[in-house]
DNA sequence: GTCTATAATGGGATAGAC
DNA sequence: GTCTATCCCATTATAGAC
């Protein structure tokens, strides 16, 4: 096995712990020992741990956004689609994020469930403001499929979306196990995402009348 | 206004920066300094800031639980019962934890959010030890209102309804602010839950069909 | 029960030799 | 680029006076 460079021995050695333990209780010692590389050239290579972190979740957005924007742009040019359609094209971009290591589309959930809830906000403005033509075709997507959504029912729905695969995959180890010893089912992540899609896709096309009840105002 | 004790002050100042920034980012130092009160009273009175972490998230699984069950037991008398009648249950329990404090249900799952995603397991533990019989009666009323799922997809989909509820309460407020300065919009916690209730109830009804016919072997 | 003072630990970051 | 040594800061927790 060849030698990678010290860069990249911190980027692997941080994504996991960062996604097994959060980004605030991972310490920069943890990730050094870990990638067997000296303290001090984390903040050589990459600045500070701030930068460290964003560094680590790049290396799978700049991957997994191009991709999806191809797919739905192709989607798109369809006459008709259906929410399922939407959701699973999401599945190819992500499965493709074993490139960068073999459990890369876990890590990548995980990550950016933890990046969502831990820091205040810092990941959302970085993905609107780096990936928002990506997000607006998302929501283009979704309105075709389903035109009778208003903007803001489809925003609300979308951020259940976002809730319930960041959540279920931030804990999806732990979820796995569980499944393992109660049921005897043995799901990889392919399945997992599999399995949540017709979750998703009825949930965003609920009839929203129900919703307007309780509106306050 | 009355003088509160210190144990209390600690518990009001505590599950406000807890639900805001977490557990780990939230120091005793931050929350005596807000409460008033001497840094040391936190380990006088609790012993141990995990320990303060507990006494926070059950002074509401106290009053939630109990409430819950009562409703569950009541909808399980019924012949006939939905999916939307059961999530609906959660409703007026929740909404009761403003007993505690004026925005006691926002706080509350908030801080669910957090405790399921910050400590690697630890909530889910407390809970099922000290709640199970409630988590019991809720997958037993959802199996009596769609008897068609699986205990394997049940599983799933109440851990997907979890995320779903969780993250979106973990990130209210800033998703609130976004509605409002996009939409106009103007959601207290109670539409927000309502808003919710349709697409939960859609898709822990999703066809499980569509699911079975992508599973990874 | 409350306070001050301090212990003990672990964190991020950096200077400077190699 | 890498390493050691160290700075400086913040944390939790506790001892002991009041």
């Amino acid at each position: 096995m060849s030698k990678i460079d010290t860069k990249n021995r911190i980027l692997d050695a941080a994504e996991v712990l960062f996604a097994e333990r959060g980004f605030a209780d991972t310490s920069l010692r943890l990730i050094t020992s870990e990638a067997d590389v000296n303290l001090a050239s984390v903040n050589y290579h990459f600045g500070s741990k701030k930068e460290l972190i964003q560094a680590v979740l790049d290396r799978y957005l700049s991957l997994f956004m191009p991709a999806l924007d191809g797919r739905l742009q192709t989607l798109m040019a369809q006459d008709q689609l259906t929410l399922l359609q939407v959701f699973e094209s999401f599945v190819e971009p992500l499965m493709k994020l074993s490139a960068v290591r073999a459990n890369g589309p876990a890590l990548f959930m995980q990550l950016l469930g933890r990046g969502y809830i831990d820091s205040q906000g810092h990941l959302r403005r970085f993905i609107t403001t780096h990936y928002g033509a990506t997000l607006h075709g998302i929501t283009q997507a979704i309105s075709k499929a389903n035109p009778d959504l208003s903007p803001a029912d489809l925003f609300w729905r979308l951020h259940f979306t976002l809730g319930t695969v960041v959540f279920t995959m931030a804990s999806a180890d732990a979820l796995r196990d569980i499944a393992q010893a109660d049921f005897g089912q043995q799901l990889d992540v392919e399945g997992l995402v599999r399995n949540v899609i017709p979750y998703l896709a009825s949930g965003v096309g609920a009839p929203v009348e129900s919703t307007r009840l309780s509106l306050v105002v």
